[in-house]
DNA sequence: GTGGTCTAGACCACC
DNA sequence: GTGGTCTAGACCACA
C-alpha cells in the first residue's frame, strides 16, 4: 500500500480498516489481521499498526481479546458509518461549500463530476 | 479568530488572506497588514504570520517591498482563483466523492445542504 | 464465567478456585475438576487452566497426583485465608485508603455501601 | 520517581499527573511540564510520557496547543474526581467487599486501619 | 522550544 | 502465536 505524506500513516491505515468494516469485508465479531501480519503486508513498523489499532479501539470499532488478537466490535458498521458521516457533514462540507461560493462552482457542476467519478470507480 | 485543529494555523491564516484578496477586500497593489498587526489581531505568534506571508509570496499572491511591507500582487485575484480551483478539483473532490459513495450520500442531499448553507452565509 | 479486562484470566480463575476452597465447596483432599473440564466450563483455553493450577500448586493450595489429577491440599483453607488476608492488608488497603483521602470518601460511606453489598450478595 | 512493576509506567505517571491536577498543584488552563522535561525528571523515555499525555488527553483532562505544549483542561478537576470516583466505586469496592465477607473483616476494623493510615500520611 | 510520527528492536504476559 | 510496554533515536511541522 502506498501512503500520502500529508496524513499520518497510522490514520491512513485506520481509514483502510474502517472501509473494510464498512463494506463488510471484515465482518462483526470476526478476527482482523494480527499486528505483525498487517504490518508486514503494509510494509510498516508493527508499532505503527499498533497505533492504528489503539485508535480504532478508542473509537469502539474493534476490541482486543488477550492473547488472541483484535476483533470487529458488535455494531461496528453503524459506528463507523456514523463517525464518517458526522465528520463529513461537520468538517468537510462547510469548507467545500465555502469554496463553491467563492469560486462560483454550482451543485450542477458537482453532480456532473460525480457521475464521471462513479463511472470510473465502477470500472475498477 | 478561531482555528481548527486539523490544519496548520499558518495555512488557515493564508486561506483567510486569500479570501480577502479574492473578494476584493484587499485590492491588487495595496499594502496588506504588517506581520505584527495581523499577528496581534489573530492572536498568534508573529512567526506564524511570517510563515503565512512567505507561503503566499511563494504562490505569487503577494510580494514584499523592503522596509515597506507586503503588497497584493498584480493579477493576484486570478492566481488565487486558479489555485483554489485546482486544489478543489484535484485534492478535495475525489475525497468527497469517495465518501459520498461509501456513505450513500446523494448529490441531491448535497445540493439541499448547500442551499441551507447559502442562506446562512448570506445573513452574515 | 465473565472475566474482567484488568486482571489475567488465569488469576481470576485462581481466585474462583480459592473461594471454592475457602467456602468448603471443594473439601481438603478432594479431587478438583480436571483441566479440560474446568476449561470447557470456563470457556477458556486449557493452557490457561494449567497456568491456574500451577499457580495454586506453587501457593501450596492444591497438589497433583500423577495420572489422577489435582487435589485440595491438607490445611488449604487456612493457607488460602492467610494468603488472601495478607494480600488484602498489604496490597489492597493502602491503595483504597489513598483513594478515600484523595476523593474525600469517609469510612461511614464505605460502611453504608458495604451493607448494601451484603444484602445483594445474600440474595444470590 | 520509583515505579511498581505490576502497572504500566505510563499509567503510573498518569496517576501522578491526575493527582497534581486533583490537588490543585497544577491549575486549570495552566501549562504542564513538556514531554521532554517530565521524561527526564521521571527518568523515562520521552515516548513513555507521550503515551501518558495521550491517555490523559483522551480522558479530557489535558489538551494540547500546537508548538506550545500541554495544558490542564477547563473543568479538569471535576473530570478527574468523577473518573477516579467511578472507577473506585465500580471496580475497586466490589472486590474489597467480597474479600471482607470471605475473610470476615468488619467495617470497624477497616475504619481502625484507616485512622492509623491517616495519621501516618499526615506526618509526610 | 513544542508535540507528532515513525522505525528498530527488545522483553514481557498471556492464550 | 497474540498484544502490551518500553527504550533509543531519528525526522518533521509548528509556534
Amino acid at each position: 500500500m502506498e501512503f500520502k505524506d500529508n496524513e499520518a500513516i497510522y490514520l491512513q491505515i485506520a481509514n483502510n480498516v474502517s472501509e473494510n468494516i464498512l463494506l463488510g469485508s471484515w465482518e462483526e465479531e470476526d478476527k482482523i489481521p494480527s499486528v505483525r501480519d498487517l504490518a508486514s503486508r503494509m510494509q510498516v513498523n508493527p508499532n505503527t499498526v499498533i497505533r492504528t489499532y489503539e485508535f480504532l479501539e478508542n473509537q469502539g470499532f474493534i476490541y482486543t481479546k488477550r492473547g488472541l488478537g483484535f476483533f470487529v466490535s458488535e455494531g461496528a458498521i453503524d459506528k463507523v458509518k456514523k463517525y464518517k458521516r458526522d465528520s463529513f457533514m461537520q468538517s468537510d462540507l462547510p469548507g467545500i461549500f465555502r469554496n463553491m461560493l467563492l469560486l462560483g462552482i454550482t451543485p450542477v457542476e458537482i453532480e456532473h463530476q460525480f457521475e464521471i467519478f462513479k463511472k470510473n470507480s465502477q470500472l475498477k
